[in-house]
DNA sequence: ACTAACGACATACGAAGCGTATGTCAATTG
DNA sequence: CAATTGACATACGCTTCGTATGTCGTTAGT
């Protein structure tokens, strides 16, 4: 295997064009990052990038779907590791909020993101994750704990909190102090949905 | 009062200045809306624009906060016509979503807005909205009906589920079927910070 | 094995768009 | 009534995007 074929060779390049897309859009916002600067960063000029995404927006969305499926998945396990479905709801959402917390995150998910590629729940890897919280209400569900809400709907919501309290944690001028009262407040709107105050499920 | 003074003169520019910035961003949004044809569509040119709003992210900040500062007026009032605080806080939230499902606000306010500006939690306007919602708090929290939650945490958190609720509401293939939905899922989610389930206070 | 087609990427070109520097004219002021 | 100020227009340079064209290595067909 000392040849390199060329599909692979190919996903190498995909793969640097992604990462320094990522740093790019993360230090410089996306309308501030220049095709030409990013690709010379990594050796290669805008012919690679037009014949791999297609436009710069192309680029963007590959970045997006990188950042948020790691996300959802890291969410996702966290959920499985808290016991039962309840708390693992609210591990799930706190995990989000950590998580958003990093400022790459910030600025490409949550702040240009939207701006380029539109409401984010349409985009394939939030729906990904929003698979996961509805699968967990579900089981809230049929345990017979929550009320009887339009789960979809909920679980949007939901992750929409999630990304909102992280926004406002990292804006604020003390991060540290900031989060425990948000996740809080998380897990207080969250209850909103059980059946009796205070379960442990 | 036939002579116009320059101040009138200057705000009538203003005035025309932001209309067409408005127009001009929710049809073609932020990076679409040219400032050479969107200030010829008033008549003016670019340099009536760079003096009044000193550039193109002056003009954005201009028409957001006059989005902004209608929807939290009109918001307001909705939770002051209905009866009783809670009753209030569901019906500011209700009204929140209602509005942003104007195609205007949505690319404006909810998807361009924090690209351009930042995290919306910062924004002058944003925060005058904020307060009604703490301030309705605060009375539920006088009456001892809600948890002792951080009451701003909690606020903005509830309005991030509104502007979040809209965003997807807009986005959905049957908008008039997603609504009560959603409605009612921002009701759940608030309840959870009342201290007695199903609480007509 | 040799040539023809194809794919991946580089280079060259044209078209906007933004921000600034400079110009102009009316209105105010002393 | 002259001088200055302020509101806005015009002109320019710079950067950037997207595409059209070119090049070279690789694969396929015989």
């Amino acid at each position: 295997m000392a040849t390199t074929t060329r599909a692979a060779k190919m996903a190498e390049t995909r793969a640097k064009l992604i990462a320094a897309g990522r740093k790019a859009f993360a230090e410089k916002g996306y309308s501030g990052a220049s095709m030409d600067d990013l690709t010379a960063d990594v050796g290669l000029t805008r012919g690679a990038l037009y014949h791999n995404f297609g436009d710069k927006k192309g680029l963007m969305a590959a970045v997006v779907d990188e950042i948020d499926t790691v996300m959802a998945t890291r969410a996702h396990e966290a959920g499985q590791k808290a016991g039962g479905s309840w708390k693992g709801l609210l591990a799930e959402g706190a995990a989000y909020i950590e998580m958003a917390l990093q400022p790459e995150v910030q600025r490409i998910v949550l702040l240009d993101g939207p701006a380029v590629l539109g409401d984010p729940s349409q985009w394939p890897s939030q729906n990904r994750c929003l698979q996961a919280t509805i699968a967990t209400l579900q089981d809230l569900a049929a345990e017979k704990a929550i009320k009887p809400v339009d789960i979809e709907a909920f679980a949007r919501l939901l992750n929409g909190v999630a990304l909102n309290a992280a926004l406002w944690v990292a804006a604020s001028e003390t991060p540290e102090a900031t989060l425990p009262k948000v996740v809080a407040a998380f897990e207080c709107l969250a209850s909103g949905v059980l059946v009796t105050p205070e379960s442990s499920v």
